[in-house]
DNA sequence: CCCTTTTCACCTAGGTGGTAAGAT
DNA sequence: ATCTTACCACCTAGGTGAAAAGGG
């Protein structure tokens, strides 16, 4: 399914007239696997460590669809992650993110500066630049583990309309 | 509107490493601009010349989302211009190509190879291929002239569905 | 009479959490 | 008890011709 919300980034001092690819990925914030226990009631539960990670596969990259595309392109308006998809399914050939549910994930955004140099391949190392930010970090579920999240998601992502009994100002 | 059926073609003969750029336009089939007469019934109706054409403003293009990208791209599967829209607005701000309504027009495909030189503007004349497929011409409407294209319309278009009567396939 | 515009019900296509059943 | 899966009603978003109203 999409994340949400959306990962959004507002881009500033590209070079105007050259090529950049942009991507994401996911890492794992540390190596611990997550379970839920529920105290009085469903909605007062909280995460406790439930022992080490499960291992993973390489992470997959996913590149926003409009790559490449020039600099003054991406800067030109806030840059919206939108078709980027999660999956818990080892075995995914839609080239949807595979994440483990009950894991805490940080999300990376890449920059990468396409290089008309011939032996470009020399300059990797110099032509892409990686920015992480920490309150974008999430556990991944199969199913909510909080009514407070919950009610978040309907009264904020527009195709859980549906769900709402209230509106979404008053809230 | 979308143009419906949609322009698609199978590209072959491009270099598979280089870019390209896919583009259509329309130019008008005559100078002429038709109107109905109805026989007998509206079952039954021909296009009959109705005078000169209307003035026409310099024609728009419509780029395939696409481009530009590799010919190995373009020539791994049927390329399909579904996304290019008509309108007969003539102050249309989407981009959308403008036809005179009851006038006739033919379609043009055009490809485009990026040249990498420097002096790439230069070699413009050889860089670009027009393609004209004259059993695509059309007549541009408001309204369907005649109800053996507004059956066949409905029994092809997929958002037409509503208006079936019987299996497509029975047709 | 011929053509254009606007609105509409009815589709396609696909993104939501709910829910019940199943797995561990 | 906790987590996962499959299916569902209910949305968003947008592409159809029908029909009615309007223009020349």
């Amino acid at each position: 399914r999409r994340m949400f919300p959306t990962f959004q980034v507002k881009i500033f001092g590209m070079d105007p007239m050259a090529d950049y690819m942009l991507l994401m990925d996911f890492v794992p914030v540390d190596d611990k696997r997550y379970r839920q226990v529920t105290l009085y009631a469903f909605h007062s539960s909280s995460w406790l460590v439930a022992g080490k990670a499960d291992p993973a596969t390489p992470g997959r990259v996913h590149y926003h669809p409009d790559s490449p595309a020039k600099g003054a392109q991406w800067m030109k308006q806030i840059v919206s992650f939108d078709k980027l998809k999660l999956t818990n399914n080892l075995l995914d050939d839609n080239g949807h993110i595979i994440l483990n549910s009950m894991h805490r994930y940080q999300p990376r955004f890449h920059v990468v500066y396409v290089d008309p140099r011939k032996d470009s391949e020399k300059y990797a190392e110099e032509n892409f630049k990686t920015f992480v930010f920490e309150e974008t970090r999430f556990t991944a579920v199969t199913a909510y583990q909080n009514h407070r999240i919950t009610q978040l998601k309907i009264a904020s992502n527009p195709f859980a309309k549906g769900f709402r009994d209230c509106d979404p100002e008053d809230w």
